[in-house]
DNA sequence: AAATCGGGGCG
DNA sequence: CGCCCAGATTT
């Protein structure tokens, strides 16, 4: 997708503009930049919101003013300092990129960025961050915040945990960057993503992009960025022993925890194996009649059951640990049933 | 309860 | 390289 000199133009200094007016400019990672100081930062609001990340920063900076004095620190020490940020491979990776930076860099930030995507926790984004926010390259990023503001003004359809979307995204951050003033384009755009286009508590109003966001005069700013598509449930397959005497037949007490956590329910099994073993360690002796299977819906799988009757003489009262229960087909007792326990039910009583 | 997130790790 | 995950928060 391409896009015209002047409208990219027009989108960067709507954006800049707005980042002098609203953008946030005193941050403790904002004065005094440093490459080091940006690092830490990043890697802190990759998993946390400014607030929080605020007095974290300060306690890790006053411990670890240079890059030297994080390498040289226990891994303890660290971790430490991240209790209760949580995501603490984050931490044991900062850790890590700081002793590559002092061996291998002389303790200097590199300043290449595919050295910088090379260090461990950091990736094309977070390179492209730390390096035009700091030192003002010119680099395009594309973290969650810009992933949204670009999927609403351009309108991008399908998820962006696709790669071909996600290389959209690039090709669209990339062309929108400007040339000069990144260090405020890129954090305004953040800021945007996390403010007034955050994912449901959106404000166009005031939005300095509002007068050409494709979402915005489609009306679809909610539906953007398109979520990730439900995934096409599994489909799982067991069988159902109803344990068959006259008009009785055998339920189990399922487990409190779990699918049909404390209902009744016929006894299930994955496959005729093991439903054999089971009669076997029973005693139970009789003739298998295999119902036609049926399918019962869940939200996360779907399940076909292929329920088997057993007739037998007499009925077992005791199955393992089990709490069972004989329920009578044509005087049914008042107790909970498994969804498709009961329809096996309803078609077994109006067969008799 | 479900969606979210950027990077790591695996095959 | 593409796919999926860990881990904690937010909605």
């Amino acid at each position: 997708m391409k896009i015209e000199k002047h409208e990219s133009k027009w989108f960067a200094d709507q954006v800049v503009d707005w980042y002098h007016l609203y953008g946030r400019k005193t941050l403790p990672w904002q004065l005094a930049k440093t490459p080091y100081k940006v690092w830490v930062s990043e890697i802190m609001l990759q998993q946390t919101q400014v607030i929080t990340v605020i007095p974290y920063f300060e306690r890790f900076m006053a411990s670890f003013p240079t890059v030297e004095s994080l390498a040289e620190a226990d891994e303890d020490k660290v971790l430490h300092h991240w209790t209760g940020l949580g995501y603490y491979a984050r931490a044991r990776n900062l850790h890590k990129a700081a002793k590559i930076i002092v061996e291998k860099y002389q303790g200097k930030f590199p300043t290449n960025i595919d050295e910088v995507i090379a260090l461990p926790g950091i990736g094309r984004s977070t390179a492209g961050a730390i390096l035009s926010l700091s030192l003002g390259q010119h680099h395009p990023i594309l973290d969650g915040n810009v992933k949204r503001v670009l999927a609403r003004f351009f309108m991008v359809s399908g998820w962006y945990g696709e790669k071909k979307v996600e290389n959209l995204l690039w090709q669209l951050s990339d062309q929108i960057t400007p040339k000069g003033n990144v260090v405020e384009f890129n954090q305004a755009m953040m800021d945007l993503g996390a403010s007034l286009c955050s994912r449901t508590k959106f404000d166009c109003d005031p939005c300095p992009l509002i007068d050409k966001c494709g979402a915005y005069k489609a009306n679809k700013v909610k539906e953007f960025p398109n979520p990730k598509p439900k995934k096409t449930n599994p489909t799982k397959f067991c069988l159902m022993a109803i344990v068959k005497s006259k008009n009785e037949v055998l339920m189990e007490k399922r487990p409190s925890s779990g699918i049909w956590g404390g209902l009744f329910g016929f006894f299930e099994f994955t496959n005729e194996a093991e439903l054999d073993n089971w009669m076997t360690s029973l005693n139970l002796k009789g003739e298998k009649t295999l119902l036609p299977e049926f399918k019962h819906v869940f939200s996360h799988f779907n399940l076909m059951i292929t329920p088997v009757v057993i007739n037998v003489e007499t009925m077992p009262m005791q199955v393992a640990e089990k709490e069972v229960l004989a329920f009578n087909l044509f005087d049914q007792q008042q107790v909970g049933l498994a969804t498709p326990t009961k329809k096996i039910i309803k078609t077994l009583s109006r067969k008799g």
